[in-house]
RNA sequence: CGCGGGGUGGAGGAACGGCACCUCGUCGGGCUCAUAAUCCGAAGGUCCCGGUUCGAAUCCGGGCCCCGCAA
């Protein structure tokens, strides 16, 4: 193998799904910053939860910037941070802030984000969750140089990555983070040679995520979750995908009553119905397409533990 | 002490002061070339500890456990 650059790396990120990316950059560079969210209230007895990343980094001894917002000044501290280290490159990825403009302006060419997707096809929050949606046969992972508009900087690398029929957002996001720890190193020393260069995204294949229920938002909302049985099967079981592991899609006892339900789902007597009270939440977590119709495998009636579809019917079905 | 729902045979649910019931599964038997089909029969249960009551799954107090929201 090649030999790397000694290149001084910071990170930015929050997600858990971070660590094999942090483990690459810090065995293949040197990591000498990782800039993180503070921690939160987390769970039912709203303990104070430490993110992995944070753990990961105080564990390897590596300077630890944690930010709850960006807020007044913070940028700047930032930058002296990068001029004080003599960074090269920061890398950006599941930040959760928005990086300020004035940061990007300073250290432009410097801050390289990961998105995942093929830029610039869905630009925004949630790339894996509209790409499972559509039906894509495959996404990927965008290497692209921070710009002050979200998601439209010239891009290094795409790297493509198969969908398969099977695959939740929580499991492509993992491998998706996994690819860009693998193929990073490399890329980023292209970049450092001059090998690899910037291109500009191409106008016209510009796409958003933008939410269903809350407009001209890329994040996912939980209504956007919600079943609408006016959808083919095979749409529906692509949404159960997207939304699995948040929010999981959902339906009421009220609509699995309904004529269209009905008309989706597998196996149901036109005669029976479900009992309980309608506006009493069903969230289902995992379904098959069975000749054409849906049938969901795992399911949770709200207040109740999971419970596979069969058993289900066969306290609430009469 | 953020808000709320809930613990009933092996599984999922009814009953909400008065004989614990239903669907599925399990076991035995019948019918079948055979069966996840069907028929007959059986076993097995109220989370734990107190209290109220003639009587508690049910009401009250205290535990333990599960879950949703919120973050």
């Amino acid at each position: 193998m090649e030999k790397l650059p000694n290149l001084k790396i910071a990170f930015f990120g929050t997600s858990d799904r971070s660590l094999p990316i942090l483990d690459s950059l810090n065995s293949n560079f040197y990591l000498v910053l990782v800039v993180t969210k503070t921690d939160r209230k987390i769970g039912r007895k709203q303990t104070i939860k430490r993110t992995a990343v944070k753990d990961w980094t105080l564990d390897k001894n590596i300077p630890l910037v944690e930010l709850d917002k960006f807020k007044e000044g913070e940028a700047e501290k930032i930058v002296a941070l990068f001029r004080e280290y003599d960074i090269d490159y920061g890398i950006v990825a599941d930040f959760s802030y928005i990086v300020p403009k004035e940061l990007c302006a300073v250290l432009y060419g410097k801050l390289i984000n990961i998105h995942f997707s093929l830029l610039p096809k869905y630009r925004g929050a949630s790339p894996v969750q509209y790409a499972i949606l559509s039906g894509d046969k495959s996404t990927g992972v965008t290497l692209q140089l921070l710009n002050f508009k979200i998601d439209s900087g010239d891009i290094l690398q795409t790297i493509e990555y198969p969908i398969s029929s099977k695959a939740t957002s929580g499991e492509l996001y993992k491998k998706l983070f996994e690819i860009s720890a693998e193929k990073l190193p490399k890329i980023l020393a292209g970049y450092y040679s001059g090998d690899i260069r910037s291109i500009k995204q191409d106008p016209g294949l510009i796409s958003y995520t933008y939410s269903r229920s809350h407009n001209k938002n890329t994040f996912i909302y939980k209504e956007d979750a919600k079943i609408d049985w006016k959808n083919s099967s095979v749409e529906i079981e692509r949404a159960i995908r997207a939304f699995n592991p948040w929010p999981i899609a959902w339906t009421t006892i009220e609509d699995l009553n309904s004529q269209q339900a009905r008309s989706v789902l597998i196996g149901q007597g036109v005669n029976k119905k479900f009992i309980g009270e309608g506006h009493k939440i069903v969230k289902i977590y995992e379904a098959d397409v069975v000749e054409g119709k849906l049938k969901p495998i795992t399911i949770q009636l709200e207040g109740k533990t999971k419970t596979d579809w069969e058993s289900f019917l066969n306290g609430y079905y009469k």
